[in-house]
DNA sequence: AAATGTAATGCAAGCGCTTTGAAAATATTG
DNA sequence: CAATATTTTCAAAGCGCTTGCATTACATTT
């Protein structure tokens, strides 16, 4: 491994007009930086990032944290498509992503903060943290610039990206109105997603601009999970809740939801209209096609990217949260 | 940021020994490791891995490659997949992942081992790389220990993880066999992706174990996506090719190819069966449910990875390949 | 008690880079 | 041409850690 010496004993030079050569210093003549970058590259000389990261304190990384122990499908293809967003910016960016794996859920893991500060990284940009995480409090005490995705977090250098969850119910809602239905249930994730009351309300607030006026009896919490969908409507239908539409917090729990619905022998769209939220691949493929409101995972990873970017090389910016916007997209289910 | 000479001032030790204390050297004794600990926890001490790194070469990093450019949902689920079997593995260890997103697909791109050898990591893993992808000249110098998903690519520190597509293969065609079919046609993906030749091999193979004669007009290249499979399966039908039976190399392009019979007012799976190949999530949802091979991926990623920690650790061993056993998942479509 | 062996600790160099402050070389001015 | 300003270069310290070698402290043997 050639390094910064090696070229200075070769061109004669000094270590330090090296390095600044090669950093592009202005104080380094011309002449003379077109000489070193042309030797170090014939050298074949490559920078090595533990010494500078060490020299500048700054490791140009970006530490991304998500979970992969929950399995579900609408996690997975939401997270995968969020990190494409956050690594096409970052793509322009020096900075690099680190991910540390977790050896275990729960209890035991290492502190956020140890593992952060150790590494040295920059940035923390986390996806799909639950309500219950230990890490929040963690995040909290404003250690290092930090975005999240879907949960509110703020402070000097925190801020969040979330889509725009009310306007994704409104547009749901109003859609379900246009075409004559008064009755809409509503099965909602689990509280320990933070966007599940946001949609909750969502959903009360656009069935009240509507002039319908809401029924607890016709909502249920489920979990997210394709089964959970399932149990929820039959719950729903068996109880013989009265409704003609139902909307529902996600694609994975649509699906399931409308198996149940076939399954008492009912037909979809035709005596229960639904609509999903997400839109993942699947909503395209599945069945006769779903109606949901897309989110645009993938900006939303983009926008976090440099909203994060900017918290860290900024360090009087005053973070705001970013709004994505949603839309609904029609096809079969409704 | 307390640091060790800290930790040595307060407790009038060498810097020497807190290091060696810390890192649980023998020979210092275990009372003064015992409190050299913890006074480090008391101090809140957190290491400096950057520091750390640099002293000793080695960073206790895994480089993880792989192209987000390819935006099919096949590539994305089971690349997430894979990537949740690695970090399972490394969770347990104490290598964390490090991504360095491209800026740019092709040309431009700055080179594997100089980004690698920069970042000082300790080896690479590769999902997804394709037959023309230039990195693949610079995995082949052996610079540093690799492991590849469905690329052949050996080395003395190099070597990768595959399904057994053969035997994929084989199960889907002596099942297709069994339930009366003699008419087998095949679509496939293109050949930039070292698994499409291997496939080929082992329907032709499958085939002629069964006795049936291979048909060269019964197979027809295509592109892994899903309108790649529709337009395929369209062109086979258009030409009127007699079988009743179709193996496709992705259940992605199985799709497409199902839309296309039905669109040709045939039935799947009375008229045509159908078989595709990974058993990603929507196999199970789409339409009637696909008949599919499993691929494991997770199993994939994780045995990769324990390949990968081995080459690095063990200077001397001989990497070989891991070939990932698969497994016919039988549903509606034949 | 001297000699020897062993366990515990410390000194100092080094990992490869950045950066401050000073010095040397060159250009500008009256 | 001396005096001053400007450009270019360099020596050395430091980033926080590991580690080979030397040293000291203590235990064992004769």
């Amino acid at each position: 491994m050639v390094k910064l010496t090696d070229i200075a004993a070769k061109l004669d030079m000094s270590l330090t007009t090296i390095s600044r050569a090669l950093n592009n210093y202005s104080t380094v003549s011309l002449k003379t930086r077109d000489l070193v970058k042309k030797t170090a590259k014939e050298m074949g000389y490559v920078p090595n990032r533990m010494a500078r990261n060490l020299a500048m304190k700054k490791s140009h990384l970006i530490s991304l944290v998500y979970d992969d122990y929950n399995e579900t499908i609408s996690y997975q293809s939401f997270t995968f498509e969020v990190i494409s967003g956050i690594r096409r910016y970052f793509g322009n960016t020096p900075y690099d992503l680190i991910m540390v794996p977790e050896n275990k859920r729960g209890k035991n893991r290492e502190s956020l903060k140890n593992i952060s500060l150790s590494r040295g990284v920059d940035g923390l940009f986390i996806v799909g943290i639950r309500t219950d995480d230990s890490y929040i409090d963690e995040i909290k005490e404003d250690f290092m610039p930090v975005v999240c995705i879907d949960y509110p977090l703020n402070g000097k250098r925190i801020s969040y990206v979330e889509s725009d969850n009310i306007k994704g119910c409104r547009l749901a809602i109003d859609y379900l109105v246009s075409l004559g239905h008064k009755d809409i249930a509503f099965i909602n994730g689990h509280n320990l997603a933070a966007v599940s009351p946001v949609r909750f309300e969502g959903y009360k607030t656009a069935l009240e601009e509507n002039g319908i006026p809401f029924n607890r009896e016709l909502t249920i919490n489920s979990d997210y999970t394709e089964d959970g969908g399932y149990r929820a409507a039959k719950s729903l239908l068996e109880e013989k809740r009265e409704f003609s539409a139902l909307f529902v917090a996600s694609d994975l729990m649509a699906v399931g939801a409308i198996m149940a619905i076939k399954e008492t022998n009912l037909r979809v769209p035709e005596d229960i209209a639904v609509i999903g939220f997400d839109d993942l691949f699947f909503a395209e493929h599945s069945h006769l096609g779903l109606t949901t409101v897309r989110q645009h995972k993938f900006e939303m990873g983009y926008q976090g990217a440099k909203l994060l970017h900017r918290i860290i090389e900024q360090p009087d910016y005053i973070p705001r949260k970013r709004k994505i916007d949603v839309e609904l997209i029609i096809r079969g289910s409704a």
